[in-house]
DNA sequence: AAATTATTTTAGCCTTGTCTAAATTTCTTT
DNA sequence: AAAGAAATTTAGACAAGGCTAAAATAATTT
């Protein structure tokens, strides 16, 4: 059995390297909220292990082997998110914190039930893809909304699941995964950008609309 | 927060004192799988922290501090157990083991959706009364079904939880709590006590039938 | 009552995962 | 190219929770 530790740190890493390319300690030491030291530490031991390499300074990369253990987890937190939204009616801004614990006790038993229950589903309540069991997952195109010219008709992907009062705004205006809107403005001087759903217009700062992953609408 | 290694001393001090009455050190060592040595040393620290009183070579009490959190513990564990028999279907005698993770990681909120689903229950699957939020739980006046006189109908109140190979054999001839079933008699040389349910007539060791509880039921 | 046995505690050690402070390496600027 | 800044690693410490072996205390026999 692996510590929950070593848990957190691949899959914290598994995160690291999608979104970044790179993975730095001070990186991971943001993420985990421990210090640069506890991080090299940490690495030492999963590099011995052999679920990671390291090349000292230069940062570090998953082996296969450490892969699939990130994935396993990262199956089981997402999995976890929806059940509880869909079984237990909690928030879309709560499954998260919930996830971060249930993930590792999550035996691979309740984890099938868990599945089936929910009809195998594809993705979690942010839009994030679940890994299969196999421990592949698709990956989708999309562009952060930050990124998009005014005027278009986009459909919301993913939404990222770390802050709780995002989501609640987000919920608020009605903007979840699948949902189709229109950017509308950016305004200047980093101002929001304002989209267009159900008929009404909402700000979206820049800094959010970097966490909000859409595709263009085939319209 | 108290460490998951802290609620199960806690949790065990008090299934103990419940059940033998005294809280020897050498019962704790037993009942949580460590040496003497390791009790004797939390032991120490729950006592700096007012969680139980301890007189040294004397055994050990629970504090009203400490028996709130044991309850709080406990009634964790069973909301889950019946939790996940009555919405994923686990079997009654994989449950156990499940909880005995989970409960360290249910946060209020869940507890309290997990309840009203459950439509607060009194009861979790294999009969043990649920602690009530406020820290206050029933307990029922029954009777061990090895110290029951043959020819005796009974009606089963509580069934031990512990080993999953007696709880299947129990489901299999169909003995849960809230069965009403007949002790026909006891064989001699300890040998199994004979009880009759849905007609069929069926052997139970002594050894489980001291994890067996029932009332006499009012026929 | 003494001797033996059983239980409990102490002493000392280990592993895991964290920390701070200091040293080292790499990156950036001049 | 050298200096200064930033990132990373090392060194050493600590808390939690476990262990074994030995010492102390309590319980049981003789
Ligand atoms: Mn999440
Ligand atoms: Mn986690
Ligand atoms: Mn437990
Ligand atoms: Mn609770």
């Amino acid at each position: 059995m692996l510590s929950q530790s070593i848990e957190d740190y691949l899959k914290a890493i598994y995160e690291v390297e999608s979104s970044e390319g790179k993975v730095s300690t001070s990186a991971l030491s943001e993420k985990l909220g421990v210090s640069p030291a506890s991080v090299t530490s940490m690495v030492k031991k999963l590099s011995e292990r052999k679920l990671i390499t390291h090349k000292r300074y230069q940062g570090v990369k998953l082996t296969p082997a450490g892969k699939k253990i990130a994935l396993e987890i990262i199956r089981h937190h997402r999995l976890v998110e929806l059940y509880l939204k869909e079984a237990l009616g909690v928030p879309w801004d709560q499954v998260h914190q919930e996830a971060e614990k249930w993930e590792h006790v999550l035996s691979e038993d309740l984890e099938d039930r868990i599945d089936k229950f929910l009809g195998y589903p594809v993705t979690d309540p942010h839009g994030s893809p679940i890994p299969r069991r196999d421990g592949t997952m698709i990956v989708r195109q999309c562009n952060a909304l930050v990124d998009v010219e005014p005027d278009t008709l986009v459909k919301v992907v993913e939404v990222s699941d770390h802050d709780p009062e995002l989501l609640r705004y987000l919920g608020g205006i009605g903007l979840y995964p699948e949902t189709e809107m229109t950017v509308v403005s950016k305004q200047p001087f980093k101002g929001p950008i304002i989209v267009e759903l159900t008929g009404k217009e909402h700000p979206i700062g820049r800094n959010a609309a970097k966490y909000i992953m859409v595709e263009k609408a085939r319209n």
